[in-house]
DNA sequence: TCTGGGGTCCTAGGACCC
DNA sequence: TCTGGGGTCCTAGGACCC
């Protein structure tokens, strides 16, 4: 593990709101945001008042009777966050994007040629600033863990840095949700053990964490919280999984509602995985009910598969057993269409039809409804088969949604 | 005070194989 | 036919992140 601070995190300030505010000088120092039915960003004048991401846009209205929405520009996000990036990597090609508006940097190699870390992060900030017209903020530690922690509490555009025989001091007041995997549930949990606070949780043996939070979770924190983080900055990642959903309102389950919806959501996944010249073995839909409550089916194919109407069918015998499951459930409020277990080559699924052919059944191994509906899935994916090489299903949205489907687009990063 | 969309990782039980 | 242990894959659910 490195023994200087030379991670820097770099976290552009409410991204899309500021670049709405970049571009229409109008929105500039007013409490604006970007959506409509939900907010999607906020700016911080908007934030002094309680407004916060993916909350309904009623309620920011009333919380911030002034507020001011936009609708996004959402090729400006992608072309501005890359235009970041690029500023990034003139200074080391260590550069791990995690999301379109932040990304790790591991500078150690680059302070011969560019100064200290500090002076580095003090540089892109400016030159953010000066090249962009963005602000951002930035962290700068020993570890990933302590560079993000920096980079928030640094936050609106600025900079911190944790020198490696102070992390003690910075880190133990803070509280315990500030870090990296600890959301509602593990801070409830956490709190009923009177752990408030990131000092307290290093104070907390690990068998305890471990007990209360499960073996991967609790040894994670209690490594973190006493600053052990073994990750490095790592280049690139691929996707491991390709998804889209689409919420409903609250609609009475229909033949026609489930085939509309997921055979769009099919069709965004395939369209994506194609793009990348990927396919996945295995295909996974979500139904959420009228209370929230939410199950998942899925199913793995012998072989892997990125066209529109074989991801379509199996989904709709997914949901199809989803809902044979739930009787009593009439109302759904969401689908969604996963594909996972990806695999390169598109051509892949022309050997589709053989690998099925060696399919075994087992009777009396599963549910009877269950296996039912899987067995009328690989069955429509062998009977489609030869009509899908033909062409794709044309597929026409129907709902208008409070989400642009370029926002959409934007969260493969 | 129930709100969007796209992701990752972990857990746990069961099937299956050696 | 019973016995045992270990490893991997699959499925479902849950927590979390941006």
């Amino acid at each position: 593990m490195a023994d200087a601070a030379t991670i820097l995190h770099a976290d552009l300030d409410a991204f899309y709101a500021s670049v709405e505010q970049l571009l229409d000088p109008s929105l500039r120092g007013i409490p604006m945001a970007v959506g409509g039915g939900v907010v999607l960003a906020a700016s911080y004048e908007a934030k002094a008042f309680g407004v916060r991401g993916g909350m309904p846009g009623r309620q920011a209205r009333q919380l911030c009777p002034n507020l001011r929405f936009v609708s996004g520009h959402f090729k400006e996000y992608v072309r501005l966050g890359d235009e970041v990036m690029t500023i990034l990597e003139s200074y080391t090609p260590a550069v791990e994007r995690i999301s379109i508006d932040e990304a790790f940097l591991d500078v150690a190699g680059s302070v011969h040629l560019f100064g200290a870390p500090a002076e580095i992060a003090a540089d892109i900030r400016r030159r953010v600033r000066e090249e962009v017209g963005l602000p951002i903020s930035v962290g700068v530690a020993r570890t990933k863990h302590l560079a993000k922690i920096a980079s928030q509490v640094a936050k609106p555009d600025g900079l911190v840095v944790v020198e490696p025989d102070r992390e003690d001091e910075f880190l133990h007041p803070l509280p315990v949700e500030l870090m990296w995997g600890v959301g509602p549930v593990t801070k409830q949990r956490l709190a009923e053990r009177g752990i408030r606070t990131i000092g307290d949780l290093a104070e907390t043996p690990g068998e305890s964490l471990e007990r209360l939070l499960g073996r991967a979770v609790g040894s994670k924190l209690g490594a973190l919280a006493i600053n052990e983080d073994p990750r490095s900055v790592e280049r690139h990642r691929r996707a491991a999984s390709v998804s889209a959903q689409s919420a409903l309102g609250r609609q009475p389950v229909s033949d026609d509602l489930i085939q509309r919806t997921i055979r769009h959501l099919a069709d965004r996944v395939a369209t994506r995985l194609r793009a990348k010249h990927r396919a996945g073995r295995t295909v996974t839909v979500r139904v959420r009910f009228e209370d929230l409550k939410a199950v998942t089916r899925s199913v793995t194919l012998p072989a892997a598969v990125s066209v529109t109407p074989i991801i379509a069918e199996v989904a709709e015998s997914l949901v199809r057993t989803a809902l044979a499951d739930h009787p009593h459930q009439r109302i759904i409020t969401l689908l969604s269409v996963g594909v996972s277990h990806l695999e390169y080559e598109e051509a892949l699924q022309l050997e589709l039809p053989l690998h099925l052919d060696g399919e075994e059944r087992r009777p009396g191994t599963e549910k009877g409804s269950e296996r039912w509906a899987l067995d009328k899935a690989i069955d429509e994916v062998r009977e489609k088969f030869g009509r899908a090489s033909v062409g794709y299903a044309s597929v026409v949205l129907a709902k208008d949604r409070a989400v642009p489907d370029e926002f959409r687009e934007l969260a493969e990063h």
